[in-house]
DNA sequence: CTGAAAGCGCTTACAG
DNA sequence: CTGAAAGCGCTTACAG
């Protein structure tokens, strides 16, 4: 591997020209420059990354904090994923991928061993374990997921509280007064799924005040008791709507519906919360609440970006709930 | 951040005898050890990384190179993907994810700055532009996915064509003499998706030598073509069974079918090819050859460590196809 | 069993 | 507009 040294031999010129014309951050004439690019060429000279952190202390590394949960329904989590490192990539960092059952301690580690120069959490619960990891390293962290306490980061989430509000106003105003809610396992709520309670909190509230009867089941989240969950929910026969939140229940919905027979919006309204592609994966046929998944991890890459090129504004934090945004997919009436 | 010499220091030693002490490269005397240890937990010192990587060229990190193409079906990626980081950490390294659309450049780019030890490619194309740079990098390569040349490379796959012969021997031995076949997309095989034309060839060879008649259809695998093609097929009412290699088309048979009456395996026998994860996911009652996902990313990941840990090695590569195994799940008579 | 020093490949004040 | 040199934080022969 040819090094600086070898392109500012070639170049006839000393390894700090080469290093100043790599940045950028001096002038250097025209003639030199061209002789140092036609070295770098010729030699395929790449700066060793290594060597590069250690003399600026930038590693041009995100750090992308994943876990992927037993409770919850996976393939929602690669959503996240490639807008990030694509976000990642525009703004010239590459994704180191982690994905540890012991999150702090991987943090921890990742962190003091310097190989980021900033951090994106997905999924963070309400008091999640990586905070307090989060509160003491040197790199700034941005986070997907709305904790108790946001002081210090830049936080995107969706605002559950407005998209269950949306979704029971949207149900009120077509006559419905008796329905079915069904939201994320218990599991996701004891570990501090906030979205989960936000969601389901709000959309009580609400409900309560259009006097409307709401009957509350935490969905399971494995086959086959997905199916025989809402085949169960079916039989009861209670309320005229559901709303769905819950990733495994709303997926094997239409084919539970379609075995037993019952019309959508005809017989039963149905409401979700997924994402445009996660809907389109699973083809739903249901009007729900865009998730924007894609959206909420560009703006965690890029408000993360921010803080890492200016170190000074680390004062300066985001709080981003997005409003949520009805797909009428004619699932209601 | 407490550096070496910190903890040195604080010892009451030398750099030298905290690096040996960290590396266990030579004796250090009990009381020596004792202090050091102290000293680097009450600073909570970590080694820096890029330094370590430019004093030994070893960066402890593995890139994993990601192609997501449209006409796949994205969440069976995951299944690599998360086995592999698993796979990595246990062996002492972290991951570098790469999902550039331009492969080639950004295996360029990752290489010659050194970032990584090693690399996996995922989804291996027939002729694919990624390995033309992976036979010039200085890193060992590891691959899921059969290139038309394998040589240099440690590369894992399923056995494609075997698994295409005994789905049809499968159903063969039950008296099937007409069958459907559905494979990849177009574009799969247009790309250099071998595992499309390894499956197709070897099943059609096979119904050949028992005399059976196939009726062979690119499935889809955006909805709602997929539900639609599955209807025309259908309404051709041709054989009595069906092989399915397209993730997208298996995933949403059950509904297609639930919809139309008809019954698995009385009116009509199902086989296909995926993972028990994904066959999970989607709630899939089919007999199929299991695609192992788990298995091929862990046994990349090994290999490539190999390589990485004996440079000298480096000549012997292997080249595994697994054998498939079926998963009866009574979709067959 | 331990230390002093060179070296890995960059960047960046300092000097001219 | 350019160069010589210090320094980033490690590891590892070399020496004792």
């Amino acid at each position: 591997m040819a090094n600086i040294q070898d392109v500012a031999q070639r170049a006839g010129v000393s390894r700090s020209t080469v290093s100043y014309a790599l940045s950028g951050k001096r002038a250097i004439s025209r003639k030199t420059r061209e002789r140092i690019e036609a070295a770098i060429r010729e030699l395929g000279f790449t700066p060793n990354a290594g060597a590069r952190a250690l003399a600026t202390s930038q590693t041009l590394v995100i750090g992308l904090f994943v876990h992927f949960f037993q409770d919850e329904f996976s393939p929602a989590m690669l959503q996240y994923v490639l807008p990030i490192a694509d976000a990642a990539r525009e703004a010239g960092y590459d994704i180191l991928m982690v994905t540890e059952t012991d999150g702090p301690k991987a943090l921890e580690r990742i962190s003091s061993s310097e190989m980021v120069d900033g951090v994106v959490l997905l999924n963070v619960a309400h008091e999640d374990p990586r905070l307090p990891v989060m509160r003491k390293i040197r790199q700034p962290g941005s986070m997907v997921g709305l904790p108790k306490n946001t002081e210090g980061f830049d936080v995107f989430d969706l605002d559950f509280e407005e998209s269950g509000r949306v979704l029971v106003d949207h149900l009120a105003e077509r006559g419905h007064r008796e329905i079915v809610l069904i939201t994320p396992r218990k599991d996701v709520y004891d570990r501090g799924g906030a979205y989960a309670w936000r969601f389901q909190n709000a959309a009580l509230q609400q409900a309560a005040r259009y006097g409307m009867r709401v009957h509350w089941f935490h969905g399971e989240t494995q086959q086959p008791a997905v199916n025989r969950q809402i085949g169960e929910i079916l039989d009861a026969n209670v309320g005229t709507a559901m709303i769905v939140h819950n990733d495994a229940v709303i997926a094997a919905l239409p084919s539970v519906l379609h075995a037993r027979g019952v019309r959508v919006p005809d017989e039963l309204s149905v409401v979700g919360i997924f994402s445009e592609d996660f809907g389109q994966l699973f083809n739903l046929p249901y009007t729900a609440v865009e998730t924007s998944p894609d959206k909420l991890g560009r703006l965690a890459v890029q408000a993360l970006v921010q803080h890492m090129l200016d170190p000074e504004r680390a004062g300066a934090h985001r709080v981003e709930l997005i409003a949520p945004q009805i797909t009428d997919r004619g699932s209601t009436k």
